[in-house]
DNA sequence: CAAATCCCGAGTGTTTTGATAAGATTTGTG
DNA sequence: CACAAATCTTATCAAAACACTCGGGATTTG
């Protein structure tokens, strides 16, 4: 029941870009040097959000990524699925095409595990990076430095 | 964010002897078949629920496990902490001993992660196996036969 | 004693994870 | 126009996790 490093990175990343909004284009490499995440992972990450549409690319020299919407507008759960997949402890409940058992009408730990799904979208999905940056900015405004290291 | 077959089986398997309560010791081999799942491995999940207490072996001939205790007073939860660790989608909020870093004080992502951790934690707590067993025999009391094939 | 059963540790193939590397393309700036 | 700063694309790879599999030993019943 482990996050891998996709969806932590790639949430970090977008923390970092709503900090940064209306500053231009914010370059991978100093994504990658605030957060402390190598650049070429977070190249391939930030490749699946960009074909997702959360983020948007600018290629060229001062280019970078914005955010593809506004972040009152993006929800964690967005970011999650696009980078760990549909949300669900186990197959037979995604989110999207569950490959169901014969037996799963009369499943007992299915119903559990689809509770289980729904808590965590409930979770993911209630939060947007604007909330994010506020609880950040509501944290410590004497050290907005650190919090930007996620 | 997905449960190992550990988890998974592993709960079946305590959902089968749930189902099998007061008729004397089951023995691995007949859960492996009734719930199809590798009988060796099967092994090797519930020597750990022993060692938490969750059920009790009875060796030798006609010999094989119990519920440690009431079903209802083994929350699904304990199971899966057993099998898959302490719940934590990442390791900085783990139920046990959590392996912060230097900025969890200032980080905005924790406290997403622990909102997850908890509202997983409060599904897999509130139900026991008796609930399962109670709900099993409300889904379907004609079909009971393939009820206990998770 | 033999069969049934639990117990234990080691080995194994596959998949996932978390990168790393090399090069192609695009574009602002001197 | 040349160059540097970026993104984009594809390939490769080592380590870890996963899901078993196997072999043998210990214990109890009939």
């Amino acid at each position: 029941m482990k996050l891998s490093t996709r969806g932590r990175y790639g949430l970090k990343a977008m923390f970092d870009l709503a900090v940064h909004m209306g500053e231009g284009p914010v370059s991978l490499k100093s994504i990658a040097e605030r957060q402390d995440i190598s650049e070429h992972y977070l190249e391939q990450l930030i490749a699946g959000l960009r074909k997702a549409g959360l983020v948007k690319s600018v290629r060229g020299a001062q280019g970078g990524y914005v955010l593809g919407r506004e972040p009152a507008k993006i929800r964690v759960g967005d970011v999650i699925r696009v980078l760990e997949g549909p949300i669900a402890p186990v197959d037979c409940v995604s989110e999207e095409d569950p490959e169901c058992c014969a037996k799963a009408e009369h499943c007992v730990t299915r119903t559990i595990w689809e509770k289980v799904r729904d808590s965590i979208s409930e979770v993911l999905d209630s939060i947007t990076l604007e909330d994010m940056v506020k609880d950040a900015e509501k944290m410590d405004t004497e050290r907005k430095y650190y919090m930007y290291y996620i």
